[in-house]
Formats: structure tokens, C-alpha cells, sequence
DNA sequence: CGTAACTCCTGATGGC
DNA sequence: TGCCATCAGGAGTTAC
């Protein structure tokens, strides 16, 4: 699915395109994604005012001036766009959810594996996949001290971790927002080795891991995320850009930065988790 | 309790 | 061209 540089900026777009418009009709095309969809999206909201669209982890939150916010996650392959609406407009193969708004927008929430969620709940409470997540590695703006604080949150968690860094990044419980590609990249940028354990990692490491998070991730968000495969913005464009990346998808590919120092290594892929790592043996530790 | 394996589902890709 | 195996950005559930 799409990681956090990738909601963000769908997030963005909904916000830029549907913020303050009235719900004139929701549509459901099927009962299930991975938990039902629950069917009063279908009758409660119309006339329902969008007051604006927030991100949490992976997840958009679209808060309605009913008390209620509807929650999304894309899950691996999930996608939402939103155009002009056109009366003749039919939904098209994996779109389980269609919101219509008065001044005539459409979102489109397509989902070909359904592995992603609609949601509903009520906007002064949390939602219960929302609960336990981890903290957010970015804030708006630069904060020296938040950092600080994700150094020390991280470096307590790992602490007593048995199992591999690149398993812990991954659980959204440690820290909300990372995906398989972007912690690939960040480990490669911190130099860290995806196998080491967590509980053998330094708090100078956390620091570094940290820091290759949030630049890696600000990189994306700032490049409008990524474009993979099928990653699609919510204006319905291909994704305009395409990182650079360092190890991810690139096995038997010569590590950059042992090139750069005149090694010839190679990235590895390696299965972690039933997930694939990539990471370079000789600059990696 | 923590950890790893299994599970949901469709589509793209590559080898034969 | 078709058929089959493999892989894919996630994460809850189950089994140990």
C-alpha cells in the first residue's frame, strides 16, 4: 500500500478538493473489505459537511461536522481519486466506496486485494485501530526536542526486542507510518543491517535511524510520494515521481555507497517476516 | 507474554 | 498465446 509520504499526500489532495463541501450521496458497491463496511455511510451523512481531512499513521480520517469522522486505510493495493462528478459516471472495477458532494466532486476508494478499511466512528472518541499506534516520526515543522523524545521512545521499545530491526520498524505500534520500502531505505541510510537485533541496537543507532526516517520520509512527502507500480495520486495521476532508491528492489544491484568508496558490493534481498529486505552486507551492520 | 507463521485477495510478471 | 508459480506497498489472528 501506500506508506505515510503516500497517505500524506492523498490526504493533501482530499483536503485540497473536498474541505468544507456538503455530502450530497454516499454509495457502498460491496458489504466487506477486510471488516464490513458499515452501512449507514450509505443513509446518515447526507447533507453532512466535510470540515477538513487529517492522517494518522496510514490512516485518513475524514471528519464530518455530524460528530462523526469516517476512517480509511488502503491497505496494500487501495487508491482514492477524486474528479468532477459526470451524471453518467459509472463506478469502476474495486471501487467499494463512492462519496458524491453538492458542489460535484466525486471520491473514488478502489481497492483490488481489499485489504484496506472504511470505517465510521464517533469524532470525540478514537477509533480502536487508532488506539495502541505508535507515535508519528514527523511533526508539521522541525522539532529538535520531539526528535529527542522518538530517540528515547524508540530506544525503549527495542530494548528488550528479540527479533530483527527491520520486524520492529515495520509494527505500527513502534512508531505509526512505515512500510517495507521506506524502512529498507532508512536502514540503508542509517547503515544498519535490517537482521540486527533490535535489542543490540545503541541509542546513537536510534538516533540515526531516526534521522534516516524522517529524511527519507520528508524527501517523499516534499517529492509528492513515491510512484510504485500502482500508486495512484487522488486527483487520478500517476505519481510524478520517482525516488532514487538506495536498496529497495534493487538485488544484485551495486551498493552506491560502497561504489562511491571504491567497493564493489552488491544489495541483497533477503525474506524477513514473509517480507523482502534489501540491504548492502558490506556497508550495513 | 513475545514472536513467527498464516491469512485475507487480485493482478502483474516471468519462465516454459 | 496460454498456463503456472511467484511476488506485491499491510496487519490482524493464531499457534507455539
Amino acid at each position: 500500500m501506500p506508506e505515510l509520504p503516500e497517505v500524506e499526500t492523498i490526504k493533501r489532495g482530499l483536503e485540497n478538493s473536498l474541505k468544507n463541501q456538503t455530502i450530497h450521496d454516499i454509495k457502498l458497491h460491496r458489504q466487506n473489505l477486510r471488516h464490513p463496511m458499515p452501512t449507514l455511510l450509505e443513509t446518515g451523512f447526507v447533507n453532512a459537511r466535510i470540515l477538513n481531512l487529517t492522517r494518522r499513521g496510514k490512516y485518513i480520517l475524514m471528519h464530518l461536522d455530524t460528530q462523526s469522522t469516517i476512517l480509511f486505510h488502503l491497505g496494500m493495493s487501495g487508491k482514492i481519486i477524486v474528479k468532477p462528478y459526470d451524471t453518467q459516471y459509472q463506478h469502476q472495477k474495486h471501487e467499494h466506496f463512492t462519496l458524491i458532494t453538492k458542489e460535484g466532486q466525486i471520491l473514488s476508494y478502489i481497492d483490488p486485494r481489499r485489504f484496506g478499511i472504511i470505517d465510521l466512528f464517533e469524532s470525540d472518541t478514537l477509533h480502536p485501530m487508532l488506539c495502541d499506534m505508535g507515535p508519528e516520526p514527523l511533526l508539521e515543522h522541525e522539532d529538535v526536542v520531539y526528535q529527542q523524545s522518538l530517540v528515547t521512545h524508540l530506544y525503549t521499545k527495542l530494548k528488550d526486542k528479540k527479533q530483527p530491526i527491520k520486524n520492529t520498524l515495520l509494527d505500527q505500534h513502534i512508531i505509526a507510518g512505515l512500510g517495507n520500502i521506506y524502512v529498507c531505505e532508512a536502514l540503508f541510510m542509517a547503515g544498519i543491517s535490517p537482521l540486527r537485533l533490535s535489542c543490540i541496537i545503541t541509542k546513537k543507532e536510534c538516533l540515526k535511524i531516526i534521522q534516516s526516517v524522517q529524511s527519507i520520509l520528508l524527501q517523499a512527502i516534499q517529492a509528492g510520494g513515491s510512484s510504485m507500480r500502482d500508486y495512484v495520486h487522488s486527483n487520478g495521476k500517476k505519481g510524478y515521481f520517482q525516488i532514487q532508491w538506495q536498496a529497495y528492489g534493487k538485488g544484485g544491484i551495486l551498493s552506491q555507497r560502497c561504489s562511491i568508496k571504491g567497493k564493489k558490493a552488491f544489495i541483497k534481498r533477503v525474506v524477513q517476516a514473509g517480507r523482502s529486505s534489501f540491504y548492502c552486507e558490506t556497508c550495513q551492520h
